[in-house]
DNA sequence: CCCGAGTATGAAAGCGCTTTCCAGACCGTA
DNA sequence: TACGGTCTGGAAAGCGCTTTCATACTCGGG
């Protein structure tokens, strides 16, 4: 009755949190009878405090409808439970899936994810982590970062870091593997047991580090099958549709063979797949096409596409929790599941 | 093991923080032989200050390299500079570009965008919006919110808000129109200017007011060319790929008769694409598809998609700057542009 | 019954910046 | 020369919280 009342109140200020428009700590105490510090020391469990005092404190606190001003407690700590997440584009479909899960994974342990993009540009990333770093953030997490090692490693000095698709050695921070090698020897590896033996690359923009470690995935499978490699079998793309499309167009003019095609990432299969398609070339029957990335779109192309899935939830999260770990001065055990490949239409076996 | 202890503390701080510029706006004052009241009088331009105290500072700041803190600043000015910015799923591509809009919009006015995801459900977003008010964000902007107008009329009591795709009066609102009217009405009434007369509707989820508006648009279109609209022409669909599919698949074995598709969004209209190629059904030859957002992959959907598009760079930069205009006590004068359709290859005259 | 070891709690000192308040310098005018 | 007014810039009081320091107070052993 009473109590059923005062909840649902509570619950409704709490929402809009009009409760605090001047609901402090200070204002906490004096309701409870108590010191600030006392009040504080309840809040964040940090001392032992007499059994009624904590029952007053909560009491007021839900009376009140009190929630603490973390600006403030930022100021007084010196950190600001925020951590930055630098990705290149938020608005890329691969990317947006990690960035979900690492809001997931921050918010969890009550920090605040900042988002930023670097748009590739290592000016443009430059200043964002300037932003960052000035809005006080207590870690950062780049998500290929296209600036040199060098440059993140003085950065590690600042801040301590989680970066995907390099390795950096230094104590504040941790490198996650993103499996790009494995994951593009799984595809070509595949495509080689269906048969095929002249399989074309359609790759990310040079220079940029997955782009790389995707080709050299590629490269490995056909070593170590022992087929040739041909550079003539390469087109770069830029990880964009239409990139895609015009490397495979390229591809098509130039008129090597081949059977089957890599690509280093959905978007660019996807533009390929419409390349083909203009040339009146049929997926799978006249080549398998297979992607990277198991965008969400994949399943709804025409064919479905065959494309190495990585657990974006399990990325994510595992970035986060890397740099909570870090911050926290915990052990930091970046457990990953490896890709799979997601078996799907765009792909048969030779002949 | 007291000292042990204090000392893992320590190094925890550093780690923070600790290792950072120390370099505050005092010790700038130090530096140029001023009192720190003048310091941030000249950063702020709040008062006249002698020329050679504004050389001496400029000077100290350079030196030192100091970087005011924007907590402390917040603190001090109980406005944090930051916005929250709630979508429904940051991972959404037609509103992640969206998001990078407004992330650039908020930038160039020093604002930081702080990011959250309601994923369309009521009780994920108040825990969002919860989640921003206690980090004290100047103004939010809600991308399609889905609570009830009346919560948000409160919730504009404790925050100025910018929200999109309703309607809601209060001086400390902003409602930005998205144009899911006329927008629909413009692909409805192309495909009605290529002489179809049974189009079907594929929706997007009941209640989401987007969706509601795009129906309206579908049922406008009809009425103003004074063809009967039937119900069992059109399927509901939930905005992704697979609902797409689905609804397809349902308004297919309806066995209704229908010689056009207008799909509320184009993820729904990619999933219906593939729907359509499963049954063996041509687009555009046997069918026409519109759909509703212009992605960038439906310039690659096989075949390229014709759909209703908005400049969503126009969008995002005019939700932030209402925003800031609001904040600020500018009068805010949303100005937009209207939707246009990108023709393409699935639509074609009837017959 | 007293002394030292704990312990629960309050007072107060920051965290780094903004802003109010006030004193002194400087100007013009009578 | 004196007086009101205008400016400039320093001192200091916050902003709301954490944390150190100090102070009563409790308890058990000698």
């Amino acid at each position: 009755m009473q109590s059923k009342l005062t909840k649902s109140k509570d619950k409704a200020r709490t929402a809009f949190a009009g409760s605090e428009s001047a609901v402090t700590l200070e204002s906490v105490a004096k309701a409870a009878g108590v010191s600030p510090s006392t009040v504080s020391r309840i809040l964040n469990g940090t001392a032992k405090v007499s059994e009624d005092k904590v029952r007053a404190v909560n009491a007021a606190v839900a009376k009140l409808g009190f929630l603490p001003n973390p600006v403030a407690r930022s100021l007084a700590r010196g950190r600001s439970m925020s951590i930055g997440v630098v990705s290149q584009a938020i608005d890329s479909p691969f990317y947006g899936e990690a960035l979900a899960s690492i809001e997931k994974g921050l918010l969890r342990a009550s920090y605040t994810p900042m988002f930023a993009s670097g748009h590739w540009r290592e000016e443009d990333e430059r200043r964002c982590i300037d932003h960052l770093l000035s809005r006080r953030v207590d870690g950062i997490i780049l998500i290929t970062s296209c600036l040199p090692d060098t440059w993140l490693l003085s950065l590690a000095k600042r801040v301590p870091l989680v970066l995907t698709g390099r390795k950096v050695a230094s104590p504040r921070v941790i490198c996650l593997d993103f499996d790009h090698v494995p994951g593009a020897r799984l595809a070509v590896d595949y495509l080689i047991g269906q048969g095929h033996k002249r399989i074309a690359f359609l790759g990310g923009p040079t220079g940029h580090p997955d782009a790389v470690q995707r080709y050299e995935g590629y490269r490995a499978a056909l070593e170590s099958h022992r087929l040739t490699f041909s550079s003539r079998l390469v087109a770069v793309g830029d990880y964009t549709y239409s990139g895609g499309f015009q490397a495979m167009q390229q591809l098509l003019t130039s008129k090597v063979d081949f059977s089957a095609v890599f690509a280093a990432n959905d978007e660019s299969a996807q533009g390929a797949l419409l390349a083909l398609h203009r040339q009146g070339l049929r997926v799978p029957q006249d080549i398998s096409l297979v992607g990277f990335d198991d965008l969400p779109s994949s399943a709804y192309t025409i064919p479905p596409l065959t494309t190495v899935h990585r657990s974006t939830d399990q990325i994510g999260e595992a970035a986060a929790d890397a740099m909570i770990n870090l911050i926290e001065g915990r052990p930091a055990t970046p457990k990953h599941s490896s890709p799979t490949l997601a078996i799907r239409e765009s792909t048969r076996p030779w002949r």
